[in-house]
DNA sequence: AATGAATGAGTATTCATTCAT
DNA sequence: CATGAATGAATACTCATTCAT
């Protein structure tokens, strides 16, 4: 259960100094490597505290409680992983359908290999943070950006409910990635997920699949 | 003292005698219904074996720890999963590969449907169990079973990667499954959801989309 | 502190029927099997049951609790060491005091050559029982044997008061033998410490060494 | 999760600071209160902590677990049994055998007469702590010592085998005072005690008997 | 007599958080 | 602002003992 005592999982202030900010820094950085390192079990505010150099109460002085320090380990994790869609997904109205989710996919697989391990432990250990956990505002921001996206190419869509075809295909590209990072890091290095996944999304969205053997080329032209 | 390495996740003994049975049976009804109410934070043996109405030693009679309570609760999930799993890929060199997809994915929703709030806490909030945690076990397991359905109609596939595509196609499922029972119910029970899902899974795996409008009979002539 | 909640560390009747005696046998069997195996941390009464086959409902019919069953475990021990006491002392009036010593010792020496492991275990790290405790019964014990066997023979004595010279000496070969036991098995084997100990105890008590060189052969003249 | 064997019985940190070593010390004598007043059943952390009047906490950021706490008791002990014992072995060669044997046992009977309950508890309650149980490590730094001490005089002594002599003669005293301290303490306190183990102790390694009523005399000569 | 399921008080230990200095 | 000593509620798990069958 999520007990939230105080408003929690936000940092307590706009760091706005220097050496705030470094202390900040600092802090989730150590926040990260233990989490890496030992997983969320070994994850206490203390041991963070120690490995980041500075007191406990220092930690309590950025950050109000333990979910905060989580809250912001996402944010940015999260961050990282939209900054491209927003770019991409600004460009849709320009470029054919397939091109545009094809990019979208390439940068999520490109996200995703940034500090894997990292991302890793974040979804999968650590416990849910409520309302204000990544998983649901990024998912539905996603999904908002990329209903706008296809909605500038409406013409080359083949579905009835834009509204389910949008949350079936972000979350199957968003699952399909995040799980290959740990079973499949091969395929997702060579761009073959992207290539599968860039077909079956593209023939789900369009009606028209790529053919296997020229979708590459096709996307490009 | 020869300190055993608890082989944790796995029920102490087998419940043989009735009384034994009941009360394995009343304890995990009582943990099922602890996750499901309080999450996995409320979940602690204590509150279990007072919620079940037998004392923590009777706990630990029948479950060596903690780990093996969720293994079970797991393992009975799994179980669900599994057993519609079985009939129909037993029966894929028999139908067309639209029509077993479409049924692993009604299968698969099924299952989601029952006591979908546990099977949901069970997935997000429960930390991994190590090897014997259900995810990794089940998900190799269906992959493993889903690939010797598709290879009997390998004529009809248009993919080049079996292995990837498998693994694509039952994460995709899964995935989009899962995560619909909570954030899109009706479309799951209506049917759009299984009806959009098996679309994108068929013409992704034939090469030759099913029309969304006749999708439904097509599959069933 | 000894917390004795029944009467305790006594068997709860005289095994007299064959089959009970067989099952206080079969238990106490188990029980220092577990105690040289595991130590004490591994004593646990439904370990004992389950090692010597009986339920632990049986193992409380015949030892109303778990001190009890150690209490019997040392009895049998002190049975041991005192048998050949018995005898020695007996005869102390017939021979000269360096001769009843050296038998003594040699004597105390075999005894605790019986089931060293076990004999360990019970004095070091079995918690005292309190009065019942066999090192006190025990001590006393063998110090009035000894002390009568020396007053046989007052006139070889160059001691001032016998009392502290036979705690002294009871003392120091009891706990000699012992403790070399762990720390110098070969010593104690070999007959070298039987020797030492004897040159040790007879020149103080009779103000007369043993030569080193002679003393075996003296002895036994 | 990194698990670090602690490395226990050793305090936590150095108390370096003035609270810390003030709690430390409230703490150490809690335990000890609590071990002579109730022996070591009563020794739970909890109760420690209560009866320093500090936190549970509080006591774990000192001592990492409860052997540690025993560990840091029994050190401060033998501290106080070796203090006197370092002194008297480094004048062994300036004095004759029998002055330095005879100053040894009284240092010994001396050290036990401090706070003999707890010592008695630490001995025979306190289950054995591994390599760092002070009586293994104390028993042979000690061996060490006496031995050292006598072959500074090896022309006065008439044994064979000088280890096993030591052997022999380090743990009768040990033991003899040890066990005096419960069994009998007005013997321990009036000197007669000493007195008797002197003799034995002397005789037996210079093969030349003190007179029972010259001893004290004659060794001060 | 024998069984073994059930009991539940008791224990060591952790860790988020506070607050006096 | 920073420190880090102190807090104490909370938790998993054990084991001697009982008693209905």
């Amino acid at each position: 259960m999520a007990k939230l005592k105080k408003t929690s999982a936000n940092p307590r202030k706009a760091p706005a100094q220097d050496r705030s900010r470094a202390t900040v820094d600092v802090i989730l950085d150590a926040a990260a490597r233990i989490l890496v390192k030992g997983g969320y079990a070994a994850f206490t505010t203390n041991r963070v505290a120690e490995t980041a150099g500075v007191s406990v109460g220092s930690l309590y002085q950025y950050f109000p409680n333990k979910e905060s320090l989580l809250g912001e380990l996402m944010r940015r994790h999260v961050e990282e992983l939209e900054r491209g869609m927003v770019a991409i997904t600004a460009d849709a109205a320009k470029r054919p359908l397939a091109e545009t989710i094809r990019a979208l996919i390439e940068d999520n697989v490109r996200a995703h290999l940034v500090d894997p391990a990292l991302h890793q432990v974040l979804s999968e250990e650590v416990p849910r943070l409520g309302p204000l956990d990544w998983r649901i505002a990024y998912g539905s921001r996603a999904a908002m950006r990329v209903r706008a996206a296809l909605e500038t190419r409406r013409s080359e869509l083949a579905v009835g409910d834009l509204d389910l075809a949008v949350y079936l295909v972000t979350g199957a590209v968003e699952s399909a990635i995040h799980d290959a990072v740990a079973d499949r890091p091969d395929d997702l290095r060579s761009g073959a997920l992207t290539e599968e996944l860039t077909r079956m999304i593209v023939g789900y969205l369009t009606g028209k699949p790529l053919s296997a053997r020229r979708s590459l080329r096709a996307a490009a032209e």
